[in-house]
DNA sequence: AAACATAGTTCCATATAATGGAACTTCCAT
DNA sequence: ATGGAAGTTCCATTATATGGAACTATGTTT
């Protein structure tokens, strides 16, 4: 039992026991992104029905899941609860914030700080570049790091050997006519990246999407992240990014700078 | 084993086992709103050390903590992720966006969006009244209902024995001076808001911080929310708000049809 | 430096809680 | 009525969590 499924569709249980189940469950509910019944899941996860129904009902006694009239299950309110008491203690992103708010008086345009996890940056925070097009924040949302700008940034400020162990795990999907489709194509812009001390997003991620980044690096406290800004590629022109980068890698090197100085040394001083 | 603890600065531990005690320490560790060393951690869950260590390794395997190098414990991004899907994929606050939009251009304030849980309202969604003070949402903060007009106003549509019940379980902290402080207060406000159909705070969490707001309930989804206008005193006197009820009860009302359209019957059309 | 104190980690026999196959109930369609 | 699909409950079996205690690492005092 509790063998690791592999199938492409299934959702890998780690060596976590019940809380890996568990999580593994409320990750299928969640990614789905429409209400799921009981079938789907037992689906999506491969575990006998007794047991993936054990969970759910534990899952909705916590708030993490609610089951709804017609029996289906969705995210709870408690994940937005337990997710804005980390946001708002973190202490990163305060840091950052300032520094975030004067690179957008200096452009104008949208300011991104996002941090690696694997394969993927995470959003942590982002000045708009007006309230226009939708109200509100994309914090929390991942995003593939080999196609944006900010996920360039971070990984070009790994050892090498670790670059080269977490490109092995991505899966590059096309999404655009200039997305990477290997991990060679990847590494060699990373080369070029390391020498220039930024990134660009060409429309990698999103058409008429560009952005410029720069990496944010404190391996004393294992935080590899970037900070970008973002335009649309009517507005923004590659010269224009290219004019920004430097600004971009000034924020950056001031975050790691107080970070440094506000965070302290990690243990051992390394 | 597994006694549930009384003591006031315990956290209690659920009927749901494995999974129960995992949510009670990640949910230590993010309330503590500051890093957490092994054995704060174990003093605040009131478990055998073995165990909490244990139920620690998983959570940080899972993501959903980080331990620094100095050992401590903070929250991981696995949960900024989780709450993004969720939040993003949420049908009733996308059927409302539209709506606290309108009322924000109708009054020019900040307009917020919650939904009840428990004793407690949790915000979903915002707009801002300019992007002045802060720049980021407080979606997901969690507040009192009964010292906030969203709160005030759902529990105001809820059958008297629910409300009783919950009425019952609230711990009334005195933040301001017009900050109710006991139930029999509350309950009196609460048939008052039912006979006019809005609700208004008048400073009673945060000094200088008033707002009007209506209530929103669709009890076939189990769905009990409010929305409200809300600003400082200096600017947004009590005649103002009592002009903007109208257009807030109205929006609450629209948005309460359009979420029956759209999301149907509950099970057995109830 | 030695002795002490404090914090974190590992171990393992035991008890408990998770497991999952199967029986059962409910709902819906024909 | 009848058949079928979806959801729920049951319970003997087994795996997993438990937690007291021993251990290691770190840091403080004399």
């Amino acid at each position: 039992m509790n063998e690791i499924k592999t199938t492409d569709a299934e959702i890998e249980i780690a060596g976590t026991g019940t809380l890996g189940k568990a999580m593994a469950v409320l990750e299928a509910v969640v990614t789905a992104g429409s209400p799921q019944r009981f079938t789907d899941i037992v689906q999506s996860i491969g575990q006998p029905r007794g047991t993936v129904h054990r969970l759910l009902s534990h899952l909705v006694e916590e708030g993490l899941l609610v089951q709804g009239r017609d029996l289906s299950y969705e995210p709870g309110l408690r994940l937005l609860k337990l997710a804005y008491r980390s946001w708002s203690g973190n202490r990163f992103r305060d840091i950052a914030e300032p520094h975030l708010l004067r690179l957008h008086e200096l452009t104008g345009e949208t300011v991104h700080l996002g941090v690696l996890r694997e394969t993927e940056i995470i959003y942590v925070d982002k000045v708009e570049s007006r309230q226009t097009v939708r109200m509100s924040s994309q914090i929390g949302k991942a995003s593939p790091a080999y196609c944006t700008g900010i996920g360039k940034a971070a990984l070009s400020s790994l050892p090498q050997p670790e670059l080269e162990r977490i490109a092995a795990r991505m899966r590059f999907h096309p999404f655009t006519a200039h997305t990477h489709r290997s991990a060679a194509a990847l590494l060699a812009e990373i080369d070029e990246i390391r020498r220039e001390g930024h990134a660009f997003d060409r429309e990698e991620h999103e058409a008429e999407i560009c952005c410029v980044a720069a990496p944010i690096a404190i391996p004393e406290h294992d935080l590899v992240a970037g900070v970008s800004v973002t335009g649309p590629a009517y507005r923004v022109n590659m010269a224009q990014l290219a004019a920004w980068a430097e600004v971009v890698r000034g924020a950056a090197g001031k975050i790691e700078e107080e970070v440094r100085m506000r965070l302290g040394p990690g243990r051992n001083g390394r």
